[in-house]
DNA sequence: ATTATAATCTAACAATCATTAGATTGTTGA
DNA sequence: TCAACAATCTAATGATTGTTAGATTATAAT
């Protein structure tokens, strides 16, 4: 017979899964980049900078507990989130890691060499700025990212296609450049490009994740 | 020198710090344990069923990653948690789990032998008629953790004093009883014992943390 | 059919973690 | 000062995990 003890255990156990599945930075890396877009194995092994092998070893984790969810398509297997929440859970971690560990803070500060930041805690003035036109905000994410979702009255504009695209850009106004969130570099690149190039560029820290 | 990739490396190998942190069964039971009030380390060990030493040594775990703080008071160590936004991460994980893990459903599903559950969506209503004096909340968790915060309009009433004092609860209104969460079984033999006394009882799932 | 590609499986190693026992520290009250 | 108590530290163990290499599976293109 099941004691009361052995079923609190049992519950605290599954929980444990969940947490153990995130317990690894380069599995929380993957669920980041699954936040952007669905990909396959070999993409996000390539973007987290892992082996394949080791990648595949990580998603099958993740799908043991079922916070991803794999496909196959043709030749390749394509990976996407489980559920929105799992995007909500690496949100609240990451802000959670971000408020309680100094390391971090101190790793974040060394990041950010690009100071040009949007600043603001409400994020509705924003949308009221690109709604009527008075900044442009761009998308520096790969294009496929931006198709799987994006801030409204954005453009998409590929870090990699940025430089060949400057005059589609205005140079009268100021543009904000965002990209997968605070630990993606993109935005901070794509900021250093537009001012050496004489635009008025500022940097949202948060990505599509970010916004729910 | 630093690559773009060493800091990435190191940002999220900190947000898996606090992942590993809890990704442990027992230390998610203490966590949730400190959700409900500041505790010394024996009374850890005792209502986790682990022995003194080894709840020792998952408190300094949760203290290297800040998640909870520690305080000499006399002979005894107190140990709190550092910050709400660390219960409302225990919520979340655990909704999480809840929903992504099928295991986790079917033990719930098995521990609930009591079915009579508040239930509703919105909270409000309970709240509405608590104050109204419609129905009763007892809260049948022990006193200390009553003291440290309730549910409004709650009466504290702990299981082990429940018998005892059962002249003090009326027969013709509805009495709804709730203790530390949906892994806790208090509330449970609370109604279990009310409804064998003739009285009208039901079950609220949530305890103080879910209530945010 | 054969070959190339994408991904997984298997087995192995080292690294890390959970748990326990025994010794030690800091505090209170006699 | 001493005994009792609460908690931690140290060291050792067995179990689990991360990572890699080599073999294997499934699909698409030739």
């Amino acid at each position: 017979m099941k004691t009361n003890r052995d079923i609190k255990n049992a519950l605290y156990e599954q929980v444990a899964r969940i947490a153990k599945s995130a317990a690894s930075p380069k599995r929380l890396e993957l669920i980041e980049l699954l936040c952007q877009a669905p990909k396959a194995v070999e993409v996000l092994a390539r973007e987290a900078n892992i082996s394949m092998k080791l990648a595949s070893a990580h998603l099958k984790e993740l799908k043991a507990t079922r916070l991803v969810e794999a496909e196959r398509q043709g030749k390749n297997i394509i990976y996407r989130l489980a559920s929105d929440d799992v995007a909500r859970f690496w949100v609240q971690i990451r802000l959670l890691a971000e408020d309680r560990l100094f390391e971090l803070q101190e790793a974040m500060r060394e990041m950010r060499t690009v100071s040009h930041e949007w600043v603001s805690k409400n994020h509705d003035e924003l949308l009221k700025k690109a709604k009527s036109g008075e900044v442009v905000v761009i998308d520096v994410r790969p294009g496929n990212e931006f198709e799987a979702g994006h801030l409204p009255f954005a453009l998409s504009m590929p870090l990699a296609e940025l430089k060949d695209r400057l005059s589609h850009l205005p140079k009268d106004r100021t543009i904000v450049a965002y990209c997968r969130g605070p630990f993606c570099l993109m935005s901070a690149d794509a900021v250093k490009l537009l001012r050496a190039e004489g635009f008025k560029a500022l940097q949202l820290r948060d990505g599509v994740a970010e916004w729910l």
